[in-house]
DNA sequence: CTGAGCATGTAATCGGTTACATGATTCC
DNA sequence: GGAATCATGTAACCGATTACATGCTCAG
């Protein structure tokens, strides 16, 4: 009878409160939206969207077209936004152990693996400079009445990367002096 | 032939780096050690050891005891400790997006759910306060240069959870401005 | 004429978790 | 007497990714 529903089938239905779409419309959605910490694979929503409908959480329409493959719209049913808002409004299960390859790796660094290792500190660092930049840029345009709560998502995006870069030029500048103490 | 192995099974082969040990050790010793940002399930770890044994990575012997279960006892051979050697060289590669699904709810958030969100924003708070707590103990106590790449590992947490602090306070107050906005 | 975009899906595989199952010993 | 610790594993299930498969249209 239809315990819960994973995070991602969620996603999705928030993702419906903007408005119907077609799975291919919603696959690129997530990457100007929620994909800073929400990236389902697009097989993932194609094999979403037809349960949704099967719970009565959403509901389909087909669109025809010509010059453009035919598609399925999908729209929010009121049982979908129930559902939507329950979930919403539920405690956060306590999240998880966030995994992370490079910490696991520097964990286990000796000196002989410094210089290795120093280079993938230096691609983390490149890749939050990255990142930092895109919601630098965000930032700029969004509008944070209208947008008031994507906004607040942003801010978490905003401050984790300039932590992570903070990190990656501490430990670059640890592993430059063991490096000196090691070679003396 | 035997590609990659999986960042756990790395992880179990970093582990047995500290000397041999039982599943069950094993288990154990992932929580005072990796287990602020990798924690397998402990069925997991069982399940690993004698796929590594298979592989020639890892050497399992067999040691009886009375007044204990008997137990196996797994050693880290010379091909596992090349196979780990090239793994932690290796570039990692780009790390994928971190789910976070407070920050998915927060993203569909509208005004009428503010006070609930921001419950589950307070929760955020408390766990990263108590993170902070159990990490600054630990840094009080970790010896800089003997455990100076843990130590690395630990300086991301640190900075890690300062920053979701800091995001929790921010995002506290912007929905008490919220809140009080709504009202008016 | 070629590549990008539109559009939908299936199949194989993976990595992992939760719950279940068992049983002795030791500490309180 | 009961809970925690030692000790190992299986089975069921989940959520997700990658690769594969197809085919039309439009812009350069």
């Amino acid at each position: 009878m239809g315990g819960g529903l994973s995070d991602t089938e969620y996603a999705v239905l928030g993702l419906l409160t903007f408005g119907a779409r077609s799975g291919y419309d919603l696959d690129k959605l997530t990457r100007r939206s929620i994909g800073y910490f929400w990236r389902p694979a697009k097989s993932k929503i194609y094999a979403i969207l037809p349960r949704l409908v099967g719970r009565g959480l959403a509901r389909a329409t087909q669109v025809a077209q010509d010059k453009r493959p035919d598609k399925q719209v999908y729209a929010i049913t009121r049982a979908g936004e129930r559902a939507l808002e329950e979930w919403l409004t539920s405690p956060e299960p306590a999240a998880g152990v966030a995994r992370d390859g490079l910490l696991l790796k520097l964990f286990f660094g000796r000196p002989a693996h410094g210089a290795a290792l120093r280079e993938q500190v230096v691609a983390r660092k490149r890749a939050a400079e990255r990142k930092l930049g895109e919601l630098e840029e965000i930032e700029r345009t969004i509008d944070r009445v209208e947008d008031f709560f994507p906004y607040l998502t942003l801010l978490h995006g905003l401050e984790t990367s300039r932590a992570t870069i903070a990190w990656t030029e501490r430990v670059l500048k640890l592993l430059d002096r063991e490096g000196a103490r090691a070679r003396a």
